[in-house]
DNA sequence: AAATATAATATGTACGTACATAATATCACT
DNA sequence: AGTGATATTATGTACGTACATATTATATTT
């Protein structure tokens, strides 16, 4: 292999080594080069080619372990990196105009499967807010939570009639541990009502539960309006 | 502040600045301190703290911009990182049995909306070809997909029965480009009798367009059968 | 032959130095 | 005040060396 010029930063010999295996010069499951044997190739520093192949380790391309070397990956795992924006900048960035209504705050103990997912005991002290997040004057999201007041006591002194619950919480509340799921559902009489559509429409359903610590923070129920499509590049 | 142990390694580093973070000593929009400021108060080199700061960029909990410094960033944009498996590994994974059956293998022009999609002419040579896989004996997902001909030739002479057209593209056709949405529909009559279901059941819906350079390879549409759920960690 | 200790090795990381680069701040000039 | 040139600065990266660590290969013992 003649490599005319040199490649001598990380960002380059990534993009050679992922030529590579594009081309399929080297195969899922076959071993490549060590890395002193590709630095001294390329003309480059071996701190450089680890730091490319690390790089490509992390988006699924290759699989490395230490003493057994480098191999491309066999099962190309494809990593999608899903940016969960809140959903205000989702809107605007977009072009459209936010609104959002507080629908319902009411402070009760929680239901048997909000106990079981946050980890919290069935009399727990809890803020339960159900509000519509729109788009032009649209309703986009139908968002019902609950926050566990023992965790973030002073949510109870938030106007959630202003600012939404959710970004009050990524604002005052951090988390350690957090849990996303999708899927599909129809739309409850309740949800077709608020997000004026019909009922059995089908809507994309997105369930998150945020931890801090062992704590069990706040569990959200997001059900969006008809047609709404995440997408992201891979 | 007084460190009382010395953090000599990225990890630990990355730790302590995440620890600033979620106890808000370090609150959304502030400046943390420069490079060689926390590399003198942990007491380890500034490229261990570079690497450090460099992966809570990437996990989206800084920003950093030459010049104008690092700070906590202000919307916490939360990335979900969306491992997407081979589908045989996903229901292996779960230790049920997989098997896979061809449904239609055809080679036509394609409709109007995957000429849009790929950026194909209406006469290009393409092969349709749908097909079921199941999990334990029950439909777990239905694939519609368009390939590109031109673009991997020698896919006709695969046998698709064998493996599925997936399978065979990941390791046949690398990909540069993709492409995936997500998004909720109600079971088609057609689809429904394939997933053995109810028809206008709402089913979680995955739409998938790969390109090798501008080149469009191949459209896929996968339904999934009613229950299904897509979930990961934050 | 099996079990165990030991050597070999590829990746992983830390560090100091040097220079590159982008963005900002400052100054000179009109 | 406004414009443009210039200096400053924090991050970004490259490199060589050194050592750590996980894992495999080999040798040794039982």
């Amino acid at each position: 292999m003649s490599t005319t010029t040199e490649l001598t930063n990380w960002q380059s010999v990534h993009d050679e080594v992922l030529r590579r295996i594009h081309t399929r010069e080297w195969k899922p499951g076959d071993q490549i080069p060590k890395e002193v044997e590709l630095a001294e190739e390329l003309g480059c520093a071996r701190a450089t080619v680890n730091r490319a192949l690390r790089e490509l380790a992390a988006e699924g391309f290759l699989d490395r372990r230490r003493k057994a070397g480098t191999r491309v990956a066999a099962h190309p795992v494809r990593r999608a990196r899903l940016d969960i924006p809140v959903i205000r900048l989702e809107i605007e960035g977009r072009g459209q105009k936010y609104t959002y209504g507080l629908l319902l705050s009411e402070r009760r103990t929680p239901p048997p499967e909000i106990c079981a997912n946050l980890g919290v005991t069935a009399d727990s002290d809890m803020l339960h807010i159900t509000s519509l997040h729109l788009a032009d004057g649209k309703p986009y999201m139908f968002e019902e939570r609950w926050v566990s007041v023992a965790a973030t006591p002073e949510i109870v002194d938030a106007d959630l009639s202003k600012i939404s619950a959710n970004e009050w919480l990524v604002l005052h509340a951090p988390y350690t541990k957090g849990d996303i799921s999708f899927s599909a559902v129809l739309a409850s009489e309740n949800e077709a009502e608020i997000l004026r559509t019909q009922k059995n429409e089908p809507l994309f359903l997105i369930e998150r539960t945020t931890w801090e610590g062992e704590k069990g923070i706040t569990s959200a129920r997001l059900v969006f309006a008809p047609g709404y499509r995440m997408h992201t590049a891979l």
